[in-house]
RNA sequence: UCCCCGUUAGCUCAAUUGGCAGAGCAGGUGGCUGUUAACCACAAGGUUGUAGGUUCGAGUCCUACACGGGGAGCCA
């Protein structure tokens, strides 16, 4: 039986495979919680029912021991969760000694060195079940549209946008990077499937030290042919609706664990708020904010802007210049690009960045040349805008700043299993 | 790359003006038949990040370096 399934084994024998999460004991009782990956449930073991030999054998299981537990099931308002196991057998599979990670309290910088043990810890645990369910959901509301899965390279011979960010490797005695975005190839995909997505790692070189940053992240990247620009706002904000209620609905527990106040997610549902770059600036403004035209939005603009509203937030039409240089300029507006960026609430910032594409080849090649990329790398991309081009967008969301949001953390290293940050990658 | 803060027992932290380095947790031993990060008792645990300097005397003051944390820029 998987702890989780407790309820439907009331007054049945089960056995329990896990380890011992912390033990308490009072004469001749002894309180194992046990855990199996699935939960943690408290085990009951008398001297009076078992007898002394196996009594003594449960006192020498110690934190993170693993270990058999056989017993029945049973109904009980003092063992957290309603539910204990009354233990009648006990196996040890093997003893931990000293577990490095106590009860207690701990550094950040201690448990990140344990990385490979605090992931057994309640709250880690409870995280990191919410990030599968965001991304799961992801994929269903995707799969549910009639997106088709298209896996972009990691392994890419140039640059998306800057080239000081990459991870620079060798590939067969030429340069190859990481990848630092999958939406080129999507953009290709998009032209042949319609509406495709990706989803995966992504590599950022960035010198950054911040709450918001990691050099490895996860990001799906959606690209839909004939899209509009509007059309690509209403995907995502439904996209994020439809994540959140997932999360309600799946993680109960989870957010319970790590004490979220899920008031503030359940009012999260389309439309979101839309504010021109124009009106964001006048908001910052009145905040005492001053920016001048072309000037971009640092982590408390973001924070200053999002506070305005109770959801996330989009704020649109960026200055042309500003923002990466295949944003189509809006036509109303030429010295604006049709790209927006969702803010998440409670000062958690950008969470996705979205765009129509430039479809003119004439267009596409002069920008190319205005930021001293190399031509060769983008003939391919190039030959999307020569052979049927369509006006086409999509966006990028990166997943462990969603969580962090949809989890109210402190810090996205606690996001992603195994984080990688500025100069730190063990373990 | 820049700014701020920190480094004392395995872990989390104290240590007054520069004057005998100390708790809790973990680990050890013993006790307790319903515990909830259980509790009680006892014992053990230290080159105070490294290198230099000031001083009768440095965990404490000064300099450099290393490592860690927070933030800026940049970005998802």
């Amino acid at each position: 039986m998987y702890i989780e399934e407790a309820k439907n084994f009331v007054g049945q024998e089960v056995e329990i495979k896990g380890w011992l999460y912390n033990s308490r004991s009072s004469g001749k009782v002894q309180f194992l919680l046990v855990r199996d990956g699935t939960g943690i449930m408290q085990c009951v073991i008398s001297q009076n029912d078992v007898g002394e030999r196996l009594f003594k054998d449960a006192e020498k299981v110690t934190q993170e021991s693993s270990l058999i537990v056989k017993g029945i099931v049973k109904q009980d308002e003092r063992a957290p969760g309603g539910f204990e196991l009354v233990i009648k057998d006990l196996t040890v599979v093997q003893i931990a000694s000293d577990y490095p990670i106590s009860p207690k309290e701990h550094g950040v910088g201690f448990l990140m060195e344990n990385r490979h043990l605090w992931l057994r810890s309640r709250r880690q645990w409870a995280i990191l079940r919410i990030r599968s369910t965001i991304e799961n959901s992801l994929r269903e509301f995707f799969n549910e549209r009639g997106f088709i899965l298209i896996d972009a390279p990691i392994l890419t011979p140039a640059a998306a946008e800057g080239t000081t960010t990459l991870f620079e490797t060798d590939y067969f005695g030429v340069p190859a990077y990481l990848s630092q975005s999958g939406q080129l190839y999507m953009e290709a995909a998009c032209m042949a499937f319609g509406k495709v997505y990706c989803f995966g790692p992504t590599f950022r070189a960035e010198k950054s030290k911040t709450r918001r940053h990691l050099t490895e992240f996860w990001m799906l990247e959606p690209e839909i042919a004939y899209i509009t620009f509007e059309e690509n706002l209403q995907l995502q904000e439904e996209m994020i609706s439809f994540v959140v209620k997932k999360v309600l609905a799946n993680c109960k527990e989870e957010l319970k664990i790590i004490g979220r106040d899920t008031k503030p997610l359940e009012k999260v549902d389309p439309p979101f708020p839309r504010i021109h770059y124009r009106d964001a600036l006048e908001i910052l403004r009145q905040k005492g904010k001053e920016l001048k035209w072309g000037d971009d939005f640092g982590g408390d603009e973001e924070t200053l802007i999002s506070n305005e509203f109770d959801k996330p937030v989009f704020v649109h039409h960026f200055p042309e210049g500003m923002k990466a240089f295949y944003m189509k300029p809006d036509p109303l507006e030429p010295q604006t690009v049709l790209a927006a960026d969702l803010l998440a609430p409670e000062g958690y910032g950008e969470i996705i960045g979205g765009s129509q594409r430039i479809d003119d080849y004439n267009l596409l090649l002069q920008r190319i040349k205005k930021n001293n990329l190399n031509l060769e790398n983008y003939k391919w991309y190039l030959d999307l805008r020569k052979y049927g081009s369509v006006p086409h967008g999509g966006f990028g969301i990166g997943l462990e700043r969603t969580l962090a949001w949809i989890a109210k953390l402190p810090h996205v290293r606690e996001t992603i299993p195994f984080p990688r940050l500025l100069e730190k990658i063990y373990p």
